[in-house]
Formats: C-alpha cells, sequence, structure tokens
DNA sequence: ATCGGCTTTCTTGACATCGAGATACCGGTC
DNA sequence: GACCGGTATCTCGATGTCAAGAAAGCCGAT
C-alpha cells in the first residue's frame, strides 16, 4: 500500500534527481504520523473532557506513584515543551481542580506540583481510552513487527533522550 | 541504549500492572521523535531564514514541478493543517514574496498558489540543508534498518493518508 | 431552468505555545 | 559572611493554530 510520503518521495526524485532523499522515507514518516496521531488522540480524549496537553501533564504526574508529585522541571523533560508553558499549564489545571501547587519544602526556589483525586480518576479513564486506540491502529502490525518497530525507534530516540537536547 | 519511553513503560508497568500497555512503545516514541525533529528542523531552517511551516508550503509547491502552482486544498492534503491555517500562512508567504495567488481559470471558487523564483531558491536552499540534518541522525541506523523501519512505518501511516482522515 | 447538496476558500475569535527576560534562591569560594 | 555562577520558576508580548461558520460557485437530478 502506497502512503503519501511515497508520493512525496517520487515526486524529489523527478524534481530534485541530484539529491538523495532517502532520509525522508524515514522522517517525513515520523511526522506525518505525528501529526495523524495528533488528531486520533484529540478526537478519543474529547471524550473524556481531556485536551491531549492536559493528558500529557496528569498522566505524567500519575505515573510517578504515591503522592502523585512532579516538580515543574521534571515535567517539562517528559513533556518536551518550554517553562512558560507549563507554567500556564499548571495553572490552567489547577484552575480545573485537577492538581494543586505545593511549595518544595528542601528548596524554596521550587515548587511541587501534585494530582488531586480527581485528576488521577481523570488520568486513568483517558489512558484507558487512549490504549484501545492505538492497539487498533497498531492492528496492521504483527506484534513481532511492533517489537522490531519499537526497537528501530528507539535508537533513534535515545540520542536525544540522553543527550542534552 | 535506554530511552524515555523505556522509563515511561516501566512506570506504567509499575503503577498499572493491569494494562496492557505494549501500544506506547511504538506510538509514544513516533510522537517524541517528532517533537525532536521539529525543535531540530526549527534550527536547520533558522540558518536559511525560514520557519518550519513556510519550509513545508514552499517544498510541496516546489515538488509539484514547473509551474509550481497547487490550490489550498491540495496543499491541505499534504501539510495536514486545518484551512484556516493555510489561508494565512498563504497570506504570509505572499506578503514575503515567496508564492503569489492566482485565480484558476477553470473555477472560480478556486485559487492557485505559486511558487515565486525567490521562494524557489529559498526552498532548495533549506531542503539541502534538512536532508544533511537528517542523514546525520539517521546514521544511527544501517542503511538495511533504515529500509526496513521506512516500511514498518509506511503500515501505519498507508490508512490515514489512503482513507479519508 | 432551478433547486439543493456539495466543494472550496476565507473570516473570526479563542487559545496554546514559544522565547527572552525577570526574580528568587542555592551552593561553593574567597 | 559577601560574592557569584548556576538553577528553578514565572511573566509578558508576539504569533500560529484550530474550530466553526460564512460566502461563493459547481453540478446532478428533477
Amino acid at each position: 500500500m502506497e502512503d503519501e510520503v511515497d508520493r512525496l518521495v517520487a515526486a524529489w526524485r523527478r524534481e530534485r534527481p541530484d539529491l538523495d532523499v532517502e532520509p525522508l522515507e524515514v522522517l517525513s514518516r515520523v511526522s506525518r504520523l505525528a501529526r495523524h496521531l495528533d488528531r486520533a488522540r484529540r478526537l478519543a480524549f474529547s471524550e473524556h473532557g481531556l485536551e491531549p496537553w492536559e493528558f500529557d501533564v496528569l498522566t505524567a504526574l500519575r505515573r510517578a506513584g504515591t503522592p502523585y508529585q512532579l516538580s515543574p522541571g521534571q515535567l517539562l523533560t517528559q513533556t518536551l515543551v518550554t517553562s512558560g508553558t507549563m507554567t500556564n499549564r499548571i495553572d490552567r489545571l489547577a484552575k480545573k481542580g485537577l492538581v494543586e501547587r505545593l511549595p518544595d519544602p528542601s528548596d524554596r526556589r521550587g515548587v511541587l506540583v501534585r494530582l488531586t483525586d480527581e485528576g488521577r480518576d481523570r488520568a486513568d479513564q483517558a489512558l484507558a481510552g487512549l490504549l484501545d486506540q492505538e492497539r487498533a491502529i497498531l492492528a496492521e502490525l504483527s506484534r513481532t513487527q511492533r517489537g522490531e518497530l519499537a526497537g528501530l525507534l528507539r535508537q533513534l530516540t535515545a540520542p536525544f533522550d540522553n543527550i542534552p537536547g
């Protein structure tokens, strides 16, 4: 089955036969797939009354385990947004009662963001919904193929995640 | 080498051992890698005085071949943005003199967006720079692995690209 | 001919993001 | 015990995106 990137690559080979556009076969697919996933997620979450960005923050806290709290800085590295954005997100989530801000007892510059009970429930519900949707998307591949794909992607993401990026 | 998604999945298995979080091994990596790529591209393009969104539109027109023109609707399907966004992008590119708007001779509702000579040059320069950067990122993988990865990703993107999404 | 449904593009208002700078605080050094 | 580079968070203005709907024109069926 052909996809939009096949057409894109064919077009470049026709227009710029002097260039090696092989990298696009991988990385353009990554970008486009991510964009499709964003849209699909937005739909899935709207059934639970959450925006994708809300999900990202709430689940980061949920994963941290009891007492479900992290510093804004830790949330930054997990969600790949800037500090200004995170401040704004925490404000809005706090206003909705899904998280609360606490002073960090060991560092007076610092803040801890804690999930409320309602925030935790919402995160759990939305996660279950998301996993169902993602399983459906991945049904295109066999279990073995999914493992291979995960491994190959890990090789590309690891440098970004481990070197200060 | 471990990446952030390995840590994320391990955390979920600890916090929610009742859930099957295997889908995240693939799709969270896709989303996170796309985010890293966005940042890297922004840097690469800034050397050519272009924003990523400008690159997306200009190269779509460049790929179309002489006379380098497409309708806004065709640009939508290639760039995965909404129509309001595309109108805005065309406005700004036209103001910078990189594209121009022409009436579609065969459909009076329609418009054709055409690349100017300067727009074409800028697109060509930025593309070369992008490919260099992407080649460096993909050096983590062998030629064979890149082919496998492209093939697996195609299986996931094809349904989105071919069914009305 | 004309009606109604469908496309295509643009308009509008709300909103989330970024980047740079400001502020407060930490920890080690002299 | 005062300094100083580094760190953590927040503030602010500019900007890009989205969703929904408006306006204009196309086309097939009656």
